[in-house]
DNA sequence: TCAAAATTTGAAATCGCTTTGAATAGCTTT
DNA sequence: AAAGCTATTCAAAGCGATTTCAAATTTTGA
């Protein structure tokens, strides 16, 4: 053993081979093999091979902190989710689509959990202080979103899912939320409703925003109103779309429809309606927005689920590609994807029944 | 400007402040000052205040590469998830577990999607080789666990969110799932049950295996046999749990109670009751394990539902602190925990129906 | 055939931190 | 007053990679 391959640091229990072992064993130095693993020109052909292969066989890795610290890139992206309203099942989905990509190209997905929107700010200073990623996933902003604005005085690269409004250039991927539900809202109209209740997702988030315009949009363009009483904005879970959903159903002219915001959502209603003696499909429609759950069909439930649908995991993988293009130097400005939503109409929306 | 100021990358968009800019700011030395932000006792208590208030003030936070190469900790603990069946709903909830821990912790996760067993194996050995996790977290695990042996073999520690059998001493937590199937059975069979299906994960998974036992051992304590008809094994998706649902109830005599691995299982046999005519907790009756998703209630369905409960979130975060305990020294054979299991009995679980 | 150019390799600096070993200053103690 | 401690501080050597700059070797061209 000679003493350059005495380690420093003795107790350490993974013995990792370093690029200077690499090179010790093939008679070269790190300053070849390095270039020879990293495709540089200036190294002979015959050479590269016999590193490659070396390397391969041995199973060398860089050490992820070396290099880092020497490239100055941390190789990895960040996704910082509040726990309360975006760690739901949609953020599983989103999360494999983003990874299936990031895989794809070495990135590491850091995951970072907070419960405040305080904390949240707090964890984005804390990774463009200690330099952990080089870029970050923003999710559901707000109209004029205080994070998006953080991020850009950190100088930390991100891409929004969804949009906001700030003074500077942005890029984005969102879905045509507004289109969606005005599709939507018109044809459950062309079927005779005129009672069409909304559950959006919470007061302040760009997308309820957009999906109410787009309501909002095809009920004026009949020459109807909007009745508050049938809009409700809340996060997505069963329980909460149970309430309003009981509450709106007890009103005199019921509603006729459903708009709903999620599957979890579709669900409450779905159970309301039910409790309510009613029978979902003939006594009371609805149309959920679905973002594809392997396991949770719409196509699968009993009535199926007429639903405004959008793959939450394409998304992702999308998203990821951006990054890696933005990363690449790509102008946010021309960073923009704007995607349409599909309208699938199957059992749980019909004509309006006969009052 | 001073030279030593000058930054040899002076493309680099992030100009974040370095020990050695604190320190010269400070007029002391950088080991002082790394010392004074570690907590080492040798350094005077005047001298630490005003550098931690130097520090604060100007938002140092050490860059984290150059900390891990130094230290040889990488901070991190590595996830990787299967998409086929780990992705699901649950995972979003133990994410959320293990990040609420390990935030507290300044600890970073590490996520990783793969498509195969091959891949995930893969990814474990990149792990070990660029050194970027200090341990991982493995999920559901086969009774005798490759990728448990891996590990071992590539002296990565990790905790066993389950139990499997390997020939070495293993960190494991995991929810007493005989019992829980036992006392789920029996709770039937007291009901007058005698026909029980038992909707049950893949095969091969420790916590199919551990449920079946209990299943086993519930409907022979009474002198009965299991019918293999009335077993299923598969992941839990709402549409395989309700084509399982819907043969079971074409047998004759038919099934008059689902034990039912999931939530998103007790969906879709929910949905084969409704189709088949039946009655949820009067005809047939069911018992579902929940996670305890906060989107979806076994208290706010329509019949609620009775479950065998436990938080994987909850586990999730105890995991998060045994890791951390391993990685200070405990020995891994002091690491067990087998957690009880609820029975929470609703109106889904009722009487048999007289034949 | 010999200088010039091109190809291929290597030594050493660097990234930003921790940590070892040495140095300084201020007090005790004899 | 000299010697011995303590309490503080610092210079420099790592950690394991990349990259600059220079050197060695081979090829080319006149």
């Amino acid at each position: 053993m000679r003493a350059s391959d005495r380690r420093s640091k003795p107790m350490g229990r993974n013995a990792a081979m370093r690029l200077k072992d690499l090179a010790e064993h093939l008679g070269l130095s790190q300053t070849t093999v390095s270039r020879a693993l990293n495709g540089y020109p200036e190294v002979n052909e015959a050479t590269r091979r016999r590193v490659a292969e070396a390397a391969n066989l041995l199973g060398y890795r860089p050490n992820a902190s070396a290099l880092r610290l020497a490239t100055g890139r941390a190789g990895a992206i960040g996704l910082v989710l509040r726990g309360a309203d975006e760690l739901g099942p949609h953020m599983s989905e989103f999360l494999s689509g983003v990874g299936s990509y990031m895989a794809s190209q070495e990135i590491d997905m850091l995951v970072s959990t907070v419960a405040s929107h305080q904390e949240e700010l707090a964890a984005y200073r804390r990774l463009a202080a200690s330099q952990k990623v080089d870029a970050v996933i923003l999710h559901s902003p707000t109209i004029s979103d205080e994070r998006a604005e953080l991020l850009m005085d950190l100088k930390i690269p991100f891409v929004l899912h969804g949009r906001t409004n700030i003074g500077h250039p942005v890029a984005w991927l969102d879905i045509d939320n507004t289109s969606a539900l005005e599709r939507a809202t018109s044809h459950l109209l062309d079927l005779g409703h005129r009672r069409i209740a909304l559950l959006n997702g919470v007061k302040g988030r760009t997308f309820a925003q957009h999906r109410e315009i787009g309501y909002r949009a095809a009920l004026t363009a009949r020459g109807l109103t909007v009745d508050p009483a049938l809009v409700g904005n809340s996060v997505f879970t069963d329980e909460i779309a149970f309430r309003m959903a009981q509450a709106m159903l007890e009103q005199r002219p019921r509603p006729t429809a459903f708009l709903a915001g999620s599957m979890m959502t579709a669900l409450g209603v779905f159970r309301a309606i039910r409790q309510a003696g009613l029978e979902l499909g003939s006594d009371v429609s609805m149309i959920a927005h679905d973002d594809v759950f392997p396991y949770l069909n719409a196509d699968n439930m009993y009535p199926t689920m007429s639903t405004t649908r959008s793959s939450i995991r394409q998304a992702g993988t999308r998203i990821a590609e951006l990054i890696m293009q933005i990363l690449a130097g790509k102008p946010l400005a021309d960073v923009h994807e704007l995607w349409p939503v599909e309208l699938v109409l199957r059992e749980s929306s019909g004509p309006a029944p006969k009052s």
